[in-house]
DNA sequence: CAAATCCTTTAGATTATTCCAAAAACGCCG
DNA sequence: CGGCGTTTTTGGAATAATCTAAAGGATTTG
């Protein structure tokens, strides 16, 4: 039925090897050989099994992706999509084909990373986020395979991985508005189990104290990444004696929050609070109005994790020197929503 | 290094075949035997070599998603992530692999279908949205090979597909509105070349038809699935002399586009005008007022896709005899954007 | 004519499945 | 209890499609 390399072999009056020699392009073949060979491949419609290529060769050209338990929310949606839509635009790039998975819990993701990587059917593995999940990562340093980490983690400082600067880039959000003239700057932090809410909330301690700006604890709220926390932190911010006049938020579902709150309360943004967000997420140019947003290059971060695993899986040797961590740059986006510098009263 | 069957076999004092046999479950097999090799495969940590397998087997266990071209709006990740999320779910319920795989243009794409299948590196394939992209679905259709439409496509109507009955969605969505007492009611539809556009705009007319009640062509508007179409549909119906107390917008996006609209007007919703959309995305219910829309279980369809293609892999004769078009249910979610009654004028 | 060079072929390896046959166990009858 | 037919369980060998290393053949050169 399927045309094998040995038919195309036969047809071309060749051996299989040399078919193979031409596929691989192997120097030692002549060209007129080579280009007999090739016309009839294309006559026969001949394409490769990969599965005897993989069995012999013990690579499969093919990554996973190890995607988090379900959530649900609407920021890792957009988030894992976009992060899917870098990985597999480099990987393809690459030659490499990109499979994805998921457990029901971490006892289920161990095992089908186990029986991927030992089942010889991805060379390689690229991981969402640092969830303390120590066993998947255990089994895959232990192992020797391959494998990038997207986030960061705090137990494992050697490993491989592909994340944000996420401290520089609060920092940024918060000297964005001090430069706009703000001096009461409020913050809205994520779960503080959560790496990147202790991160953002360091950089913006630092831009504060960096400029000398007093800094309350009243003035730094927890919450998730969600629009109710936004909420709920924007009306504790607005009853304060001595009221911030601009705020950082760890997300923009955040943002949304406080300016739905703000709207109720017939607040102006900017005018009688500015705000900056991260993430900016599509949305986030189209509130009204539009909100400043720290963009953490999403796409970019999927497609830096790709390039640096398959490096790694042609090059297990190569400790590339320097790091194992890439940084991916982040940029401030202003709108309006951060485009007012106050006045002194 | 790596543990084969053939160790395992050594190990145990039997032969390969034997410990294949125990692998998968045959019959014929004392339990003696099972449980002794049982034990030394779990000793050995062996796990199957699924190149090899594949390559005995002709089959992979794994099927492929067809990203179409990067769609970068917010529905459309939203939606691939939801889909993808569902797909992964059953797949990998009933031991499958998913790879994700899209391409640049359309060439490109046919090439990556066509290696894949072609290459024995996936047994089926799940083809999302209709786009008429005849070259793609010709080659699965012509190489009988098993594939599934997310969607539905008008020149092929014998197609395996999986969508929603968004006639019937647009319908109920109508009726909603029209038993609430609306009369005038208005319509945003999306590009007109999408199935998706026209079978809501025939709903629409359905529902208007079936109630007797009066359709004006000025009540029909048509945009995209975006935010500025709401917009200005929105100011578009209200300058209207006779304008519309209620509209059904086809999509989310649409109808944050009137509200923001309505909002910056001082208009009340639903008060001065009832909305209700389609899609459900996680925000509609988080928008002030939240917006009343039709779920169309967008999950639920990648579930079914996924067991669809894999019923049609394991059993390729099987017609199912009924139907090759699975129509997932819509429900509509009422919230405040249309829980109003209007008075008689 | 031997040696060198170049290209191609042959043979063997990769790992797991499956068919066919062999061995073992079992039962029944004389 | 031996012999014979059956059934159950197991082993051996063939096969799947490709790659690699070593060997082979042809052509050219000295």
């Amino acid at each position: 039925m399927t045309v094998t390399i040995k038919d195309v072999a036969k047809k071309a009056g060749v051996s299989p090897s040399t078919v193979s020699r031409v596929l691989s392009g192997h120097p030692r073949i002549s060209l007129e050989t080579s280009r007999k060979v090739k016309v009839i491949m294309e006559e026969m419609g001949y394409t490769p099994n990969m599965m005897a290529k993989s069995l012999v060769s013990k690579t499969t050209n093919s990554i996973c992706i190890i995607l988090p338990k379900p959530a649900e929310e609407l920021f890792s949606n957009l988030f894992f999509m976009e992060l899917i839509r870098g990985i597999v635009t480099q990987s393809s790039r690459s030659g490499y084909d990109v499979l994805i998975s998921s457990g029901a819990n971490e006892k289920e993701e161990l095992e089908a990373v186990s029986r991927l990587l030992k089942g010889r059917r991805v060379d390689g593995v690229i991981l969402l986020y640092s969830r303390k999940d120590d066993a998947v990562i255990d089994f895959l340093e232990s192992g020797g395979y391959p494998f990038v980490l997207v986030g960061r983690s705090d137990r494992y400082e050697d490993i491989l991985s592909v994340d944000n600067d996420n401290v520089m880039a609060a920092f940024d959000a918060t000297n964005h508005l001090i430069s706009m003239g703000h001096e009461r700057i409020g913050f809205v932090s994520g779960p503080p189990n959560l790496i990147v809410s202790r991160d953002r909330l360091e950089g913006y301690r630092k831009a504060m104290q960096n400029s000398g700006l007093e800094m309350r604890a009243e003035w730094i709220v927890e919450g998730e990444f969600l629009q109710d926390s936004g909420y709920r932190a924007m009306s504790f911010f607005m009853n304060l004696p001595n009221r911030p006049t601009a705020l950082v938020a760890v997300d923009d579902m955040v943002s949304f929050g406080v300016l739905r709150g703000l709207n109720e309360l017939k607040y102006k943004v900017p005018e009688d609070l500015a705000i900056v967000s991260f993430n900016n997420i599509p949305l986030s140019e189209l509130s009204s109005p539009p909100i400043s947003s720290i963009d953490i290059g999403i796409y970019h971060l999927g497609y830096t994790a790709s390039q640096v695993l398959i490096q790694t899986i042609q090059k297990p040797d190569n400790d590339s020197g320097y790091t194992n961590r890439f940084v991916i740059p982040h940029r401030l986006i202003v709108r309006e929503s951060s485009m007012y510098a106050p006045g002194k009263k």
